[in-house]
Order: structure tokens, then sequence, then C-alpha cells
DNA sequence: ACCTGAACACCGTTCAAGT
DNA sequence: ACCTGAACACCGTTCAAGT
């Protein structure tokens, strides 16, 4: 008893443990049911009684990780509009991409892990295990929106990977040479987005885009030259 | 001479054409080497021949798609509606950025030429050139259907610009690990992103998606599962 | 030069059997 | 309830052998 107060993780945590070292030390790791086994201590049957699949574990898995980086609460705020919130969250995970050194640090680790080397299947499968989270995150964002009627019937999953495009679009706009608008540029651009998909203000003048909450304001259109 | 002047494809063609037609059947079909020989009716052993390796069928195939897909310069056009030109064009633009190796190849120059070195004055004055060329092609494509009316009032630049960060997102995604729904996605993608800057159909049920001429429409969500 | 098909080392999943 | 490990049906790649 005395040796099980603080840490009785249980084998479903050792398992979770043991993959998440293995990711953490190569994000392109393989997981794979018998490497995984190997390094909680178990057998291939015992992961599969916990997890009864290869891709529940890895979801699991990176869930875990995402939770202990970005946080989620935002999204359920009711005092503050769906398309603040749903910009705030999309901020959440720009945020880690830094800016300046710290954008380009970041990208040069993905290019030097996915994109420079040949890629191999499991290189592509990591990659893909950590989209397909991410994905699952903005769907959710999503989903917690449309309960509250706050967005049109559409499909939510061409939804998140569209904004999905547009975080990546803007992560690596901040490693390339930017411009002072970067800024300005990212909020109006969140914006655009989340409007796009939660499909209100644009079309109606009388909700015209000045006199609301934290709209794409500020620093916004020099007009030109 | 007489048997082979329609259509000498050779064994090489046959692979291709036997795997383009399991993805368009169903974009998420597996391609693995003994369906794709079973169909084109040859040993995975002959496969291996002409692709060395299971990608280089994949990506392969995937540019061969692309190059019947990609549409011509049409802005123009008024025959087709103005969404289906902008989307067009906007397809030109990420052509060129290929896919598979070509596509990383790509960004690896991008990378070594602007992100990895610390960037100076030449370099960033390079590549915000290389920007606001393509920044003002947009604008202008943008302009050509503001004529016609096919846009709300709102800040050109800014409609660019996201545009732009759009364009970068789905490129940078062409050269990470993609799962076979990529071209699929970036139609949704493209076709949501022109939207939002058109401002039309989506709010507006009596013009709804699902009878326009060239929507995200097919193979995209099985919705989870 | 092109093609064959067996063989190899993996993979995820299933399942009777143990405790 | 939890765990074991063999077995099954796949996978991509290699390779001696044929033509």
């Amino acid at each position: 008893m005395a040796s099980k107060d603080a840490a009785d993780i249980g084998t479903r945590g050792r398992i979770i443990i043991a993959a998440a070292e293995m990711v953490s030390e190569d994000p392109r790791a393989r997981l794979s049911v018998r490497a995984v086994a190997a390094r909680a201590g178990i057998s291939t049957g015992s992961l599969r009684y916990h997890f009864p699949t290869q891709r529940e574990l890895q979801d699991t898995v990176l869930q875990t990780i995402y939770e202990v980086v970005a946080p989620d609460d935002q999204i359920k705020d009711r005092s503050l509009p769906p398309r603040d919130r749903l910009v705030g969250c999309l901020r959440n995970i720009l945020a880690p991409a830094g800016v300046g050194q710290e954008a380009r640090d970041g990208w040069a680790t993905v290019f030097r892990t996915f994109i420079a080397p040949e890629p191999t299947d499991e290189s592509d499968a990591a990659y893909q295990a950590i989209w397909r989270e991410a994905q699952h995150r903005v769907e959710y964002w999503l989903s917690v929106l449309a309960e509250e009627g706050a967005m049109p019937a559409g499909d939510p999953s061409a939804r998140a990977r569209f904004l999905m495009t547009v975080v990546n679009g803007l992560s690596i706009e901040r490693a390339l040479p930017a411009d002072a608008s970067l800024l300005a540029h990212e909020t109006a651009t969140l914006y655009l987005a989340v409007d796009a998909v939660l499909g209100s203000p644009l079309p109606d003048p009388t909700n015209a885009r000045d006199d609301v909450g934290a709209p794409p304001a500020e620093g916004e259109a020099p007009t030109s030259s």
C-alpha cells in the first residue's frame, strides 16, 4: 500500500507514458504495437486490451500531449461572442509557433523532421497522427459553437481543415520575412476565416465591422502604396 | 507499327492508369502493391521495377491527377461563375508548388533562402518583392471581379492577403506528409476561402452550394467514425 | 530491358488460454 | 478483470530466375 499512494498509474497509464516518451524522443516514432508494448514491459495482447485499436492509442497519446501544451477553456466562455472565442483558440495553437527567430527555429525543426529527409511511412504516420489530433480539437471547438447555434449547417470537418490551413499559412508566414503589418494581417485573416466558417457578419451592412467588439480594426489598411 | 499508333501506353502507363482509377473511385484507396499490380494485370515485381518505391508510385499518380485537374488562367471568362474563376486562378499559383518530392524540394529552397539563414536586408527585400508581385496579381483578380459587381465592399488588399495566406497554407501542406484526401481538401478549402471573400453563397440557402458548377462535393467527409 | 513470384521482415488484430 | 503469446492476414521490399 505504501508504495502506490503517489503513483499507481496502472498498465494503461504506463502504456501512455511509454508511448509519449517515444514520441518526445523522436516525433517520427512508429508507435507500433510491439514497440510500445516492449517499452511498457507488457504483451501485445495486454496493450490491445486497453487500446482496442492502434489509432486509439495514438490519438490518446497525442491528446494527452496537447492538453499539457495548450488548454481549451476559452471556447466555452459565453461572455464573449463566438467569433472572438474561436479566434482566441486558433491564436492559442498559433502561439507556440512564436515569432521572429523562434518561428524560424520552429519551422527549422519541422523542416528537418518532415520535409527535408526522404519521407518514410513512419514519419508520415507520425505527422498525420499529430495533424489528426489538431483537427479533432478544432472540430470540437466548432461543435461547441454549433450547439449554441452560432454556426450554419455544413460539413464541420471541412471547416476545421480549412481553419487549420489558414493557421498553417499564418504560421509559415511568421517564419518568412514579414513587413510591419504582420500582426494586423493575422487578426484580419483570422476574423475573415472565422466569419467564413461561422457564416455571419460580412454580408450584412447593419452589422458592419467597425462597431463590433474586437474586429480587425486597428492598423489594418494603409490602403495600398 | 499498326497496333501501337493509338495506345502504346506501356506497363508504366498502365500502372498509373490503374492506380488513378482506384483513387478516383475511392479517394481513400489504399494503393497497395498487390492491389495496384492486380488491377494493372502485372506482378508485384514488375510494379517495383517501374516504381522502386510505393511512395514514388503515389506521388506520380497524384501529380498526374493534378495536371489533369488544374485549369487555365480564366479570370475574365464570364461564362464561368466568379468563384470558379477565382479558384482556378488560385490553383494556378498553387500549381507550380508541385506535389510530393517536387513540393518538398521547393520548400527546401525557400527554407535555405529565407528561413534558415539570419535574415538580411537583401533577402527580406527579395522575398517581399516576390510576395508583393503575387499580392498584386491576386488584387488584380479581385478588381476584375469587383468591376462585375461580384464582390461586396471592403478592403481588397486585406482580402488578397487572406487568400495568399490560404494558398501558403495549402502549399506548405503539400510538402508535409499528406493523406489521400489532399486534393479534395484543397478544393473545399479554396471554395470556402473564395466564398468568404466574395461574400456570397454561404448564408443564403437559395444559392446553396450543391447546385453550382464545381463545388467541394464528393468524397470529402466520412464524418469521422 | 523487362517481368515473374517466392521469400523476408514487418504490421495490426484476434483469440484461446491462463491468473 | 486483466494479461499472455501464438496465429492470421495483411503490408512493402528484395531477389534469384526467367524471357
